[in-house]
Formats: structure tokens, C-alpha cells, sequence
DNA sequence: ACAGCGATTGACT
DNA sequence: GTCAATCGCTGTA
């Protein structure tokens, strides 16, 4: 599996025109492409198992429900961009920055299955434990080593990408459920991760 | 200028 | 299951 994933052959960099969609769309078939981040020990990767889409308006739980400042500024601009914020004063959030034009919205990227890089992972992280890498949306920032400085950051064309790797989720095997760590909102369902796949932040 | 608090995590009962 | 850590953004003044 791995090493068919990592042929640069049968993989390709997600277009434009995929973020330029619905939002709830996005989230969806996010799952089973593959964040790569190439650093300067090595090419870190994962693949990607749950996501929760944030709206623009009609969202509460969104940055971008109320106005622009220049904290969410990303998720009001370009698709296929990358919104990273700060948040609890410990841990940075990935997020793809994806809707149809003039609104504003962005996908959180909650966990990954690791893929490559592994050990790189492994000393980011402090743990051996392969289970504890990338199952959380603040663990996998510091598994691949995303930070602040990649707010804004084109997934097309700078160091993170995301690939489509021909690996299509079937509609049965993806869990929809409430999104996690939010007060309100909580009627929309727009969490989304692959069944039974170990590496989910939470059931 | 400042109080309030968060799209989390890890440690602990 | 509960709870503290920790910092910078946002709204209010």
C-alpha cells in the first residue's frame, strides 16, 4: 500500500477547482487523499481519515460566522489555500480553505493515517506509539510539523500539498456525524471520517 | 487597555 | 470520567 502511494506516478496534486465546491462537499472527499508536507529532514505524510467542514454564515461555530478580521482573513480568500490557526494557547488547527465564490468557509483536517516519515513523526510527536501520531487535529500540525507560518500557504504549489491518490471512499463506509469541541451548532452534521479506521480523533 | 475564552491535549481520579 | 495548561484573538471600553 505504501509503496504504491508513494510513486509520484499515480499520484496527483488536487486542483483549484476541487476547493472552489461546496464546502460540505469538500469534507467529504477530502477523506482517503493524502497531505504530504516536505520538510527539511524529509517528506512527511498521511492520509487523510476524518474531517469537519465550517461554514460561512448560517454557521455558529465557524470563525467566519460573524465578520472578517484578520484572524479567519484566509477562509474568506482563495480555495486550495491552508487556514492554520493558534488555539488553546498549545496547539495549531489545519484547515483547507474551500467553498463557492464570494463566501467564505474552510475544511478542518482532524486525522490522518500516517504514511510516510513515520520515524520524522515519531521525534515531532515524543511518542513511538503509532496510534498516538496523527489521531487529533492539534497532534497531526505537530507530527508534520504545521505551523503558524503556513497560514495562507498554497496547497498547490508550496511545501504542503494534497494528493489525489486514486483511493476512492465508498459512501457506505464514511460516518457523518456533530463536530467536536464546539458549543454551538451542534444540529449540523458535519463531521466526517472513514468507519472502523484506527486512527479517528474520537467515536 | 483588558477580560474572556477557545474547531485541544495530556495527566490524573 | 474531570480538569488545568497556555497565549493570542476578539469584543468592549
Amino acid at each position: 500500500m505504501e509503496d504504491f502511494i508513494m510513486k509520484e506516478k499515480y499520484r496527483k496534486i488536487l486542483p483549484y477547482s476541487f476547493y472552489k465546491r461546496s464546502t460540505i462537499k469538500v469534507a467529504k472527499e477530502l477523506l482517503g487523499k493524502l497531505l504530504v508536507h516536505n520538510t527539511r529532514e524529509g517528506m512527511i505524510s498521511g492520509i487523510i481519515v476524518e474531517t469537519e467542514a465550517y461554514l460561512g454564515r448560517n454557521d455558529p461555530a465557524s470563525h467566519a460566522a460573524a465578520k472578517k478580521t484578520p484572524r479567519n482573513s484566509v477562509m474568506f480568500g482563495h480555495c486550495g489555500r491552508a487556514y492554520v490557526y493558534f488555539i488553546y494557547g498549545n496547539h495549531y488547527c489545519f484547515n483547507v480553505v474551500a467553498h463557492p465564490d464570494n463566501v467564505a468557509g474552510a475544511v478542518l483536517i482532524r486525522a490522518l493515517e500516517p504514511c510516510g516519515g513515520i520515524q520524522l513523526m515519531r521525534e515531532n510527536r515524543d511518542t513511538e506509539q503509532i496510534n498516538n501520531l496523527t489521531n487529533g487535529p492539534g497532534k497531526l500540525t505537530q507530527a508534520l510539523g504545521i505551523a503558524r507560518s503556513h497560514n495562507g500557504c498554497d496547497l498547490k504549489k508550496d511545501s504542503l500539498k494534497i494528493y489525489d491518490i486514486g483511493c476512492n471512499i465508498k459512501a457506505e463506509v464514511i460516518a457523518r456525524c456533530s463536530r467536536i469541541g464546539i458549543k454551538e451548532g451542534l444540529d449540523l452534521l458535519l463531521r466526517f471520517y472513514i468507519k472502523d479506521n484506527r486512527n479517528i480523533s474520537r467515536k
